[in-house]
DNA sequence: AGGTAGTGTGGGAGCGCTCCCACCAGTGAT
DNA sequence: ATCACTGGTGGGAGCGCTCCCACACTACCT
């Protein structure tokens, strides 16, 4: 507060106007030189990169976004409380990748935690005041209104898993339909053929995806599509005990289940172990997300990874075409950009 | 870079000049309303927050900074891998308190990693553009050239754990001193006598600290401080490991431990495993931090907690002060600003 | 010779704010 | 009545950049 009569004159940051007067020329043409543009001639550049070096000038980020209307900063908005974020190994490899695509840029990274109420008011004001060129969405429910908000004030972001098969944003994501092909394909190699399959909250379109996988698997492989071997489960532990206990009801005679998800198929061996199933001998388990739980399991689980470090980077790479490529409206939204990820199954002893 | 020119025109977002008409008063009155000045009428009040609803005002932050040379943002700066970061609960605990204290705040939290060089290399850069305002720094090593750095940039910073007892950067510690005395304390309460400590790398201050806990704690009970008991460790399970072995060696009749970390407990309860001694029966075990691996360790490892959570807040609020003090140099570092958390010790079945 | 591109360059204008000085009442002391 | 003050206000100047227009100056056509 007391400082803005001092500051600037004496000993403070060199300016660019300094370094131009230093290196005997223009403003314009330093700007050019620090900005990288082509039309300023080789002895130029060299007198001005010198002047830069001399005086340490380092550019003014606010004077720049002001005067350029841009941030040089994108946000990754996990709309998750923290703790998850700690929890979730999903989320430090997403971290990972989008630092890595950003490592040789001048873009800064933003982590944002919109768990609560509160912090998705504080979010909200944040995107208000244009803060941030760009927005990397993960972990996004079907019904949230952050896409919304951010299309309204035509912030570009990219969103990790389209929301439904007409999501209007660039999206990466990885293959849930060839994941749980994948899946159901190795387990009936391995010789089993009553293969069941719960399902993810279907109101998320990747669970959809992997239930579309599971059809196709078994209507490819001649089985046929049993729908009573299919049951509905939430992406937790006690879904997948309960669902895995309902279809042992109906079906005593399922030799294997696809779960949605890794913490699902640890529910669903809960259910099978009370029903005294051994895994595999009597049926066998493939999980999906290849987390941690996979690896601990007893015994360890089968399970289809997704690239999750490079969804990362892929993001953000769409991410920085589309702020660079900032364009009349009129021209926007014409090409989809929308990216799919091949996974892997890694096969371990459940299967 | 198209957008120049179309900018702000029609439909861009309002400026303090628009809001000021609006509400038929001049700019600087509704700088004074948005910034909270006491200096302004009631009734003027309420026009010019009439017009910024009506507006939809949101101040630009570019420009502010610009003005007003500040960024409202601090970053947390972790000299470490990110991987660790997302390993250790330190971390996660310290940046749920520091985001705790800047929740109702305008300040921004930046969280930047500088494990290797090339991001230390960008760290420097970042601070010299001085793109925040203030500096949190954990887990710090004593030849850092960090803080050094900021204190020449002239940044604000509080570090978490000072580097020596001559620390001359405002500080958070928990304290080791009397952490490591309630560990010693608790041990000797227990009926010990013959108590060995493992250091930690003793060129980190606290662990220096926990030392002279051990000897006071020693010889105030009355039992004199037998050098041979003590052993350099240096956090690790290995080191944990080693010191232990020699410690059984020297002193076999050694009936209890404190150990400078969990780590080094667990490093410690595998050589006593190898040497056939019982915990807690033959050697009590104490170790310090009360992670994870305290809790899920066999048997569970009574162990010194520090307030992390609560030291994240505190570093917080002293940055912010220190932000908000920013006064000429002649009256800063006279008084310093330090501060020492308690522990607590958190008993278990090990002891 | 005169035109017509293209290169490279300087500097004005302006981004939206904060700071501060000038000013205008009103109030109470002289 | 005169002279401080004081609370409240308007608006100029300026923060350090980017953008763009204008102006050289060259080189290559007709």
């Amino acid at each position: 507060m007391a400082t803005h009569g001092a500051r600037g004159r004496s000993g403070g940051r060199p300016t660019l106007e300094e370094v131009a007067a230093r290196a005997g020329v223009g403003r314009g043409t330093v700007s050019r030189v620090i900005n990288g543009s082509p039309r300023v001639s080789d002895a130029t550049r060299a007198a001005v990169e010198a002047a830069v070096a001399e005086l340490g000038y380092v550019p003014n980020t606010a004077a720049r976004a002001l005067a350029a209307n841009r941030t040089d900063a994108i946000a990754l908005v996990v709309p998750e409380p923290e703790t998850r974020f700690f929890a979730e190994p999903y989320f430090s490899d997403m971290l990972k990748g989008v630092g890595s695509a950003l490592s040789d840029t001048e873009m800064q990274l933003l982590l944002i935690f919109a768990g609560s109420d509160r912090e998705r008011a504080r979010l909200a004001q944040y995107l208000a005041a244009h803060r941030v060129d760009g927005v990397l969405l993960v972990s996004v429910h079907a019904d949230d209104p952050l896409p919304d908000l951010l299309a309204q004030l035509e912030i570009p972001a990219v969103i990790s898993g389209p929301r439904s098969s007409a999501e209007t944003l660039p999206s990466v994501d990885s293959d849930n339909y060839g994941g749980a092909r994948q899946a159901v394909e190795h387990l009936l190699s391995r010789g089993r053929s009553r293969v069941a399959h719960i399902t993810g909250r279907l109101d998320v379109y990747g669970a959809q995806r992997r239930v579309d996988g599971y059809r196709e698997a078994m209507s490819d492989a001649g089985l046929g599509v049993d729908e009573g071997l299919i049951e509905a489960g939430d992406f937790t532990e006690e879904g997948g005990h309960r669902a895995m206990a309902a279809l042992l009801e109906r079906h005593p005679d399922i030799d294997a289940v696809f779960a949605a998800s890794d913490v699902t198929a640890s529910g669903a061996r809960r259910a099978l172990r009370e029903a005294g199933r051994r895994i595999p001998e009597d049926v066998a388990l493939v999980g999906y997300d290849d987390s941690a739980i996979a690896r601990h399991m007893e015994p360890p689980l089968t399970s289809v990874r997704q690239p999750i470090e490079e969804m990362g980077r892929r993001m953000t790479d769409l991410l920085l075409t589309e702020v660079a490529d900032r364009r009349p409206l009129a021209s926007r939204g014409l090409e989809r950009r929308q990216m799919v990820l091949a996974t892997e199954l890694v096969s371990r002893s459940s299967s």
